[in-house]
RNA sequence: GGGCGGUUAGCUCAGUUGGUUAGAGCGCCUGCCUUACAAGCAGGAAGUCGGGGGUUCGAGUCCCUCACCGCCCA
């Protein structure tokens, strides 16, 4: 590969390229794996996006994440499994192809069940791919082979399977209870896909009249008296947001100890509108303080009154279609749409006069989480999961620990909301999604449930059975995912003793549906639990909750590889779940259609380029913070990649120079940590201590889930340490001849020449071990690089499939570091460099200028503690002086000289040293004497501060002596720079 | 109504079990087209850590309280 880069970093150039190589090379596939292998594995699996969506920020945070974690876990030589995968959608899905036959002028009732569901199938082969294919162009680093979709004929099977064990178990039961209902999509959905909002409405107060007879003269046989003028002229004036459920009201509450309304206890009122007579009852749930006092009670269209229905045995009378209309038992108002019903009831309640007021009234209002339709609590038979049993293992689970939260405190809303768990409405009405396996008899009128579609009724005989024509939520197939992934429930490997019941004969599975049970449970063996759920808060219930109820029951069962019983801990879906913040805009704002402030990733991606978004992601990615993405936060990242395209130039450059001239690296000695010589130059010993820091940093953040302190510490490391310091200082030991060769002795090149290889192989092995601790986060830009790096012969197919690289033992390198002084000698140049730059600046010396003499006086009482005081002033000064080509090149010097006391005409201080130079330049007096006073006004307040402390006999005595310590040495250099300062001042009003 | 978060530089955010004079990126100011990079280099300014009280030798960090913002559940 061509080393001649072009000067720009253009990521458009590249990406495409890639992504699609990963993807063709199937670099990233996990087979089932052998007992011989080795390595534990890393598996994760992608909550299901929907077969219907697109990529959002929300996706790309989520997605950016898993990739850099299975990305690193890969490197480090885990066997790292990702899955990727959809769910079917049910209710999205079926509204989106609905919504094609619309266009056509045609209904799904036209189509038909079957035909309906085969064109979704169309849709989904054309279509439902999308998401997924975005997620490829993002170069997520997921096994493509293993591609799973919910409503897949193996998922399909596991998913009947848990609702026959589950019936078997007397979990699931079929009954009539209020649900909520979308008149829209007409079906009930569970709770948590109906949003509250609040919303401006209305409290009317409706007189119900109190009418005779009394209970009494019902029992002694008094016919029933209708509307016909034997009213007492009496009233209960009750309140009510919804006035027109009161068609089905069938009684009104009051409070047992509301002494306004007692005496009504046991009497009839007169539904209005209606005419039906219903009892005045008494129940603790009534609040006082809402409305009047009274509650009219609609068991059909409410939960509360629902129970209260239950509890008082009262009738329920359900007068809305599943349309939300008003149905036939809603006399004169049949047929009209719940809105216009409530708009003519008012009506007609005021010209009866039996209206008595309307009050402004905030209502938190359920709205389908799909379509925004205003959701009916609705009476309707439905199947449901009886949660709690499954609740409380999932809540075992977690409470003991074999299951980990990141961040700790989503534990607790985990245990608030299993806590109060309700049962768990499973029925759709929908066509597309998995047909409940319940059959009904027209003779018998039971239920057989069955895995194999029955011939007969299990209980009668009858060959008259229809099959159930509600679908189940698609959260129960994704809730089953981590067990049904790897083959659940169809193993044939060999039963164990005590094992449970299953497999079953091949004949009693689902006969047409799996052609193919898999060989084994190898696939489950190895990877079930998985490590880990990446997710959102908004998602907690959904997945995280559901999958951890569904995979605990049911992986219980399956016994260990070894053939032991499986205990909670490894029944566990997922062993640790990190949950993400939600993307924002750049001003804390929540993106959505509405306010228009909604980012398309892979708009940005275009723009930027994956590794710059997938950085600022990253960067921004602290556990519990949600992120407001700034743009410009990318154009930085964006540099930031440009930076290390510029470095690779760099790189090339000097490496094709040092060939013309006969020196290579040895490729082979690429892909390790690097290591120096004892003898090798200061910048050389500290580059390699600074990577193996930031490896040891990155590692151990991306242990804690800390993306941000990861992205820094590598940002920091490249940009801050390896281009700003060791490329500027590398370049004198290369200084590679731009023309023709050296005019120098051959014993003088034969050692400049080693120098320059020994330089140019410790810049390469950085540089190469950089790309490989950027790879989980830059994936494309590194791979582009490394490759041009091994000139087209790569020691593997991809960076991604080198090793990640690891610290040495900190210890040891601590060791050396002190035995070399490198970690503070290095600093000290640098500082000494920083300090003579600002000098420069502050006299004004242009830039370009070569400056000769600086005068250099380290305070040799005021070195670090412990490093040898005096001696190793001594020692920086002659380090200082080694190195004077490095200051001659990084701060335009020639010569530094050690001196006393300094006495030149420009001096900078800093605490432990001071530079001077003589330089005829005009001073800014005023200029000066400010900062300079400011200087002494923040020196004299630290120097109080730390009196103040020091004098304080209970922290000399309760606190550690290293911070009395650091503390003493602070005040002592504080002074001296006050000092410096002071003295300073004095000669410039002296001299002025 | 119940519960949970948050408030640190102009902006967006870090700040580990309390410990030396609080950090980063972007933005801002000044000077530089120095042969890897102007998507760059060099230097610099900028915060009484939301208010108040308490514990402590010591509080951005722990406790109480108030204010404001946000989220979840009913």
């Amino acid at each position: 590969m061509p080393h001649d880069l072009p000067k720009a970093y253009d990521p458009a150039a590249i990406e495409d390229r890639w992504a699609e190589y990963w993807v063709r090379e199937k670099l990233f596939a996990q087979p089932t794996p052998k007992a011989t292998d080795q390595g534990e594995p890393f598996t994760i699996l992608l909550p299901p996006p929907n077969v219907t969506g697109r990529l959002h920020m929300g996706h790309m945070l989520n997605q950016t994440e898993m990739d850099i974690l299975v990305r690193w876990r890969r490197m480090t030589g885990r066997r790292a499994l990702w899955l990727p995968g959809t769910d079917h959608a049910g209710i999205a899905t079926q509204m989106m192809v609905e919504r094609q036959l619309v266009s056509e002028g045609k209904t799904r009732q036209q189509l038909g069940r079957e035909a309906f569901v085969e064109r979704v199938w169309e849709w989904k082969r054309q279509t439902g791919g999308a998401i997924l294919d975005q997620m490829k162009r993002l170069g997520a680093s997921v096994d493509w082979q293993r591609e799973y979709f919910t409503m897949d004929e193996n998922l399909s099977v596991a998913v009947r399977e848990a609702f026959v064990r589950l019936h078997e178990q007397g979990l699931i039961y079929r009954g009539a209870y209020i649900v909520n209902w979308c008149p829209r999509c007409q079906t009930a959905i569970s709770d948590l896909e109906v949003v509250h909002e609040e919303q401006k409405g209305h409290l009317w107060e409706i007189r119900y009249p109190v009418s005779h007879p009394t209970d009494e003269d019902l029992s002694a046989g008094t016919p029933v008296i209708g509307a016909d003028g034997k009213d007492t002229g009496e009233f209960l004036s009750v309140a009510t947001t919804r006035p027109e459920t009161m068609l089905g009201d069938v009684a009104v509450a009051i409070h047992p100890e509301d002494e306004r309304y007692l005496h009504l206890h046991g009497k009839k009122l007169r539904l209005p509108l209606v005419g039906r007579e219903i009892p005045v009852i008494l129940d603790e749930w009534v609040s006082r303080d809402f409305g009047t006092g009274a509650v009219k009670v609609t068991p059909a269209h409410d939960p509360n009154d629902f129970a209260m229905g239950e509890r008082h045995h009262l009738p329920s009378i359900n007068v809305m279609d599943d349309k939300g209309h008003i149905n036939a038992d809603g006399g004169a108002y049949a047929g009209l749409d719940r809105y216009v019903a409530r708009k003519r009831m008012v009506a007609d309640l005021e010209e009866q006069g039996l209206l008595v007021g309307i009050k402004d009234h905030i209502n938190n209002i359920g709205h389908c989480d799909r379509c925004k339709t205003v959701v009916e609590p609705r009476l309707s038979t439905q199947w449901f999961v009886k949660i709690q049993p499954l609740a409380d293992k999932a809540k075992d689970a977690v409470r003991q620990k074999h299951i980990r939260f990141t961040p700790e405190m989503y534990e607790k809303t985990y245990f608030e909301w299993m806590e109060n768990i309700h049962d768990w409405c499973i029925s759709r009405q929908l066509w597309w999604g998995h047909r409940i396996p319940a059959w009904h008899c027209v003779d018998c009128h039971k239920i057989t449930v069955a895995r194999v579609d029955p011939a007969a009724c299990a209980h009668c005989g009858s060959e008259k059975i229809t099959q159930e024509t509600d679908v189940l939520d698609t959260w129960f197939s994704s809730g089953l995912l981590p067990v049904s992934v790897f083959g659940w429930p169809n193993f044939s490997g060999p039963k164990m003793l005590g094992a449970p019941s299953f497999p079953r004969s091949s004949a009693e599975r689902v006969g047409g549906h799996n052609s193919q049970p898999s060989p084994d449970r190898a696939d489950f063996d190895a990877f079930y639990p998985t490590s880990l759920l990446v997710t959102g808060f908004d998602i907690l219930f959904f997945w995280v909750a559901r999958m951890i109820m569904l995979g605990c029951w049911f992986a219980e069962d399956v016994p260990m590889p070894d053939g032991s019983k499986r205990t909670l801990a490894d029944s566990v879906p997922f062993r640790e779940v990190y949950i993400h913040a939600l993307v924002r805009d750049a001003n804390r704002e929540k993106m959505s259609k509405t306010k228009g402030n909604v980012l398309d990733p892979i708009e940005i991606v275009k723009t930027y380029g994956t590794d710059a978004v997938r950085f600022t992601l990253a960067s921004m990615a602290s556990p519990g913070t949600d992120i407001a993405f700034n743009i410009a936060r990318t154009e930085g990242y964006r540099a930031f990649a440009n930076k290390i395209w510029n470095a690779a130039r760099f790189l090339f450059m000097n490496v094709d120079r040092a060939a013309e001239i006969g020196i290579t690296v040895d490729p082979a000695a690429l892909g390790a940590m690097p290591v120096v010589a004892e003898d090798a130059p200061l910048e050389a010993r500290w580059i390699v201590a600074e990577l193996h820091a930031t490896a040891a940093k990155v590692n151990q953040s991306l242990e804690n889930y800390r993306y941000d302190d990861a992205a820094n510490a590598i940002y920091q490391f490249f940009w801050g340490s390896f281009c700003d310091w060791y490329l500027e200082i590398v370049k004198l030991r290369l200084d590679f001849p731009m023309d023709g060769p050296d005019s120098e002795s051959a014993s003088q090149q034969a050692s400049k020449s080693a120098g320059r290889k020994a330089a140019l192989s410790t810049l390469v092995s950085v540089f190469e071990a950089s790309l490989r601790l950027l790879s989980p986060f830059m994936p494309f830009l590194t791979e582009e690089i490394w490759h041009a790096l091994y000139d087209g012969n790569p020691p593997a197919k991809s960076i991604a499939l080198t090793s990640f690289p690891q610290a040495e033992n900190p210890s040891a390198i601590d060791e050396v570091d002190a035995a070399l002084m490198d970690p503070w000698m290095m600093k000290y140049l640098q500082k000494v460099i920083t300090s003579i730059r600002a000098l420069r600046k502050e006299v004004g010396v242009p830039d370009k200028e070569l400056v000769d003499k600086v005068y250099f006086h380290p305070n040799r009482g005021t070195l670090p503690p412990g490093s040898g005081e005096s001696v190793v002033g001594d020692r920086f000064y002659e380090a200082a002086r080694i190195n004077i080509d490095i200051l001659r090149s990084l701060a335009r010097v020639s010569e530094l000289i050690d001196s006393g006391p300094l006495t030149q005409k420009h001096i900078h201080s800093e605490s432990n040293f001071d530079v001077g130079i003589d330089y005829e330049a005009p001073i800014d007096i005023a200029a000066e004497r400010e900062r300079l006073t400011k200087d002494i006004a923040k020196y004299e307040k630290g120097i109080a501060a730390a009196e103040r402390q020091l004098s304080n006999e209970g922290f000399l005595a309760k606190a550690p002596a290293n911070v009395v310590e650091g503390l003493k040495k602070q005040e002592a250099e504080t002074r001296l720079l006050l000092e410096k300062a002071r003295a300073a001042l004095e000669n410039l009003n002296k001299e002025n």
